[in-house]
RNA sequence: GCGGAUAUAGCUCAAUGGCAGAGCGCUUGACUGUGGCUCAAGAUGUUGUGGGUUCGAGCCCCAUUAUCCGCCCCA
């Protein structure tokens, strides 16, 4: 008996139930991006890790990446995030580039992190970035074009939301509370954390931290103000082309939302499931106006979003709303009868197929019976039967198989009967 | 890196320390030119791996590996 060999752990297997679901979410990613004009590219998936040590999180190079070294003795990662890629590409070609760019992309990225439900170590995930304006619009844009997608895979807005907030305001609220810049990383990490923690112990936290009481007092009143947006300038007017656009009702401010990463500028939102079992982020985003000039490009102002693909596939799941699988992408199985008419049945399905029909015929002598059975479960629509009686008469029996019904067809007219 | 569970037929799972089972799936037949539904019969196991305790271990103990779930981080 030979050993069994597992696939590496975080990895994904797409049997053809799963292809197909990855396919289907691919097939939306597109056409929410394409509705908006936005156009498909890809990077490389290994970079060095030069690339990665400029910009990314300590945490995802040092722990989160699958490095190693190549047969030449370079260092080379999988890549675990697509934002570098886009900054070198940029500005490697920044003066021959039409801005604003509307760029998107859906591939597989890597981070080595412990598997669980929605996290894997091997995952797609669709990035989508404008470059080059930095209006309030720009960002309501990226936001629509999420809820253009939630909308076109059947998540309405009572089963998943976008949560938006601005770093800027949340700057002017910690002036105002008289929090210190050396504090602000913490205390943002501390409200991205709120929701998980039990509030004393959250309270305790922040105590810890060095707010004062005055502080804590201040801030959880802040969290809890839904009506904050309407102090900032670009909120307001990102509500309002929120409307314009009709994603309204995908959107609601919520002052808990800072998100980890440093990068992000401005506005920042991220999708949830509303009513699930899955409290991880659908696709999360927002303004990035440094990175590009960070990384050693010209400035350049930019918003984006990316999701993955393990997330939405549970929720769509949980949410009922995967897409019917059909096994074969073939509809019509040609029956072969007996050994003397196997070449005619071969014959038969080449003429099917060169009219544009997708055909299947049986690759060994069985009983019809399992023929048909086979069908059956690869949930085909017909099947043909050209036996002794049909092939002297120069007919094809046709047999529906979701009605059971079955005629005789004249082979001449068996292209036109089939045709859809 | 830390913590909690689980591992038995192809799948989902049962089985007081005492004969390893069910449902689904699979094969065959009822139906020698036709699937689904029904009925009947049948096949399928190194109980993850290695030790230990016991008259006797799927069950108890130790180790090990793998997987799942949570924390950290994040899509």
């Amino acid at each position: 008996m030979a050993k069994k060999i597992q696939a590496v752990k975080g990895t994904r297997e797409f049997y053809p139930q799963q292809m197909a679901l990855r396919n289907y979410i691919y097939e939306k990613v597109r056409a929410a991006a394409q509705a908006f004009g936005y156009q498909e590219w890809d990077a490389p998936f290994i970079e060095t890790i030069d690339l990665y040590a400029a910009k990314s999180g300590e945490e995802l190079v040092k722990q989160q990446s699958f490095t190693f070294q190549d047969r030449g003795g370079d260092f080379v990662t999988l890549r675990p995030e697509l934002t570098p890629s886009l900054a070198r590409m940029i500005a490697a070609k920044q003066g021959e580039l039409t801005f604003p760019l509307r760029w998107w992309s859906f591939g597989p990225f890597w981070r080595y992190e412990q598997p669980q439900k929605g996290r894997s170590r091997e995952f797609f995930q669709w990035n989508i970035d404008m470059l080059g304006a930095d209006t309030p619009e720009a960002d309501a844009e990226l936001i629509a074009v999420g809820a253009t997608f939630l909308r076109s895979v059947g998540l309405s807005p009572e089963r998943a939301l976008i949560y938006v907030n601005d770093r800027r305001l949340m700057d002017s609220q910690f002036d105002a509370l008289q929090i210190p810049a050396e504090k602000r990383l913490d205390v943002s990490n501390l409200i991205d954390r709120r929701a998980k923690m039990e509030s004393a112990k959250w309270d305790a936290y922040a105590l810890e931290l060095g707010l004062s009481q005055t502080q804590l007092d201040g801030l959880k009143s802040m969290l809890g103000d839904f009506d904050l947006w309407q102090k900032s300038p670009e909120l307001t007017r990102l509500f309002s082309a929120l409307e314009a656009l009709g994603a309204r009702e995908y959107v609601k401010f919520d002052p808990n939302i800072v998100r980890g990463l440093l990068y992000y500028t401005g506005t920042v939102f991220e999708a949830f499931d509303v009513s699930g079992s899955l409290k991880r982020a659908i696709f999360g985003g927002g303004r990035y106006d440094n990175l590009l000039a960070d990384v050693g490009g010209q400035p350049l102002p930019a918003v984006g979003f990316a999701m993955g693909d393990v997330v939405i596939g549970i929720i769509l799941q949980e949410a009922n709303l995967l897409p019917d699988f059909t096994p074969s992408p073939a509809q019509i199985l040609v029956t072969v009868f007996d050994e003397s008419l196997r070449t005619q049945s071969l014959v038969l399905s080449a003429e099917l197929r060169a009219a544009g029909l997708r055909v299947m015929v049986s690759p060994e002598l069985s009983k019809l019976q399992k023929q048909f059975k086979f069908a059956d479960k690869m949930k085909m629509k017909i099947a043909l039967v050209l036996g002794p009686d049909e092939a002297e008469k120069g007919t094809v029996v046709v047999k529906n198989l979701e009605s059971g019904e079955q005629v005789q067809v004249a082979r001449e007219a068996l292209v036109e009967f089939l045709k859809p």
